[in-house]
DNA sequence: CCAAAAGTGTTTTTCCTACACCCATGT
DNA sequence: ACATGGGTGTAGGAAAAACACTTTTGG
């Protein structure tokens, strides 16, 4: 058996991605309108499909992600989260899916990119249920996926936007990971990673103390030890 | 663009694994001869192949371990690392490979498995470069993926044989990790995580102390902060 | 009695946790 | 002046790190 083989080239490769974003520190993921009769009829299921022959899984995610969930896929953050490669995981024929997960600062959605149109919408995650395909499944690998890696990498700032208080920083971990921190204990042991820097200027316009600004040192998702 | 299209079944899909184990303090990775002309000519790689339409990924990773590594997969410990999906990792056309990481303690391994044979054989991780096709790459994912996963999971566990020192079980995290570990410190963290049981018996026959012997409580790879 | 690895305890320092009040601002 | 979230310190306990000698066995 050799790739020139033509019995080999059975399979079809899909790409499914989980695209989270945070909101009022809740978790939110992207959902699309899945209408393939006769299995699946207007369910909810995550923006996917098929890879074409000059794209890599990365490549396909990000297109699909263009044209069904309809967010600017330059704009997001994407990871490979695992490859799904049961026999009839697509009740349709043999299709194995490299699956993603992609985040997004809210605050960096345009006004149509977080609103629900065109069949995709934001969704609590706590409330995606019942997905097309086996996307409950990939639902669920990714979540815990990122909840894992929020405590030992830096992937959280892939949720942030360009400046953030702390404050919002500590809501979106504790949306994340569903639990609570002490504000005191999380800013102590944040600051002490030395992976933010503090911004010269503040948040201005609130009716209250302006909080002070920081950033992310570093653009890359790094491997540290965080909570 | 569906699944019955039949022109969106483009791709191939392989399985490659790099299949380690532990011997003498040495991370050693399993490698098989490949010889591909007009791109490959004794050259050596990572066990791999096709997949057929009947098996899941995993399933042609173990029958592909069997085949050209020559170790028994129901042995092996086994894992998903990530998908190569860039177009011309294969000179020879579109494969996408589905790349596994598998572990195996030394001892497990028969005489047979511990020896070099039908173009097999065990080498220092730290000596094998120059692989087939892009298993370079594959193979500097899977040992990075390994270290990680050892300072937050039990995957060392899958290292280990069923009875084994604390002072072992130090050596393979050093080898894993190319860091040394004061003893008593090393004993009391791993001790208080409270993962291994102490057996009855202790290692006999050695001209020296015997050592207590340990187990693991569980044989799931669990996610805890390790070192 | 020697060689080899096993096994152990203390001190110091760092980190974690729990906890409550004052501060700066816009309205 | 008040409402709102911002920002801070400390004490006590737990965990980490540094460090060297005694024990047990086979030969």
């Amino acid at each position: 058996m050799t790739p020139n083989s033509p019995h080999v080239k059975f399979a079809i490769l899909a790409s499914d991605t989980a695209i989270f974003t945070v909101r009022d520190g809740e978790l939110l993921v992207r959902l699309v309108n899945v209408d393939r009769p006769p299995h699946f009829k207007n369910i909810p299921g995550l923006p996917g499909g098929l890879l074409t022959p000059k794209e890599t899984a990365d490549e396909a995610a990000l297109r699909h992600i263009e044209e069904k969930a309809h967010i600017k896929a330059s704009k997001l953050y994407i990871e490979q989260l695992y490859t799904f490669s049961a026999v009839h995981r697509d009740p349709r024929g043999r299709v194995v899916a490299v699956a993603h997960t992609a985040l997004i600062p809210w605050e960096n959605l345009s006004a149509t990119e977080q609103m629900d149109t065109n069949g995709a919408q934001w969704v609590s995650v706590s409330s995606a249920h019942k997905l097309a395909y086996d996307h409950d499944e990939v639902l669920t690998v990714a979540v815990n996926r990122l909840r894992s890696r929020s405590t030992y990498t830096t992937i959280v700032s892939k949720l942030m936007p360009a400046e953030f208080t702390l404050s919002e920083l500590e809501k979106t971990y504790e949306s994340i990971l569903k639990t609570q921190f002490d504000k005191r204990n999380f800013r102590k042991k944040i600051l002490k990673l030395k992976i933010l820097k503090e911004l010269p200027h503040k948040r201005t316009g609130v009716a209250f103390r302006p909080a002070a600004l920081y950033t992310f040192a570093s653009p890359k998702v790094k491997e540290i030890e965080i909570l």
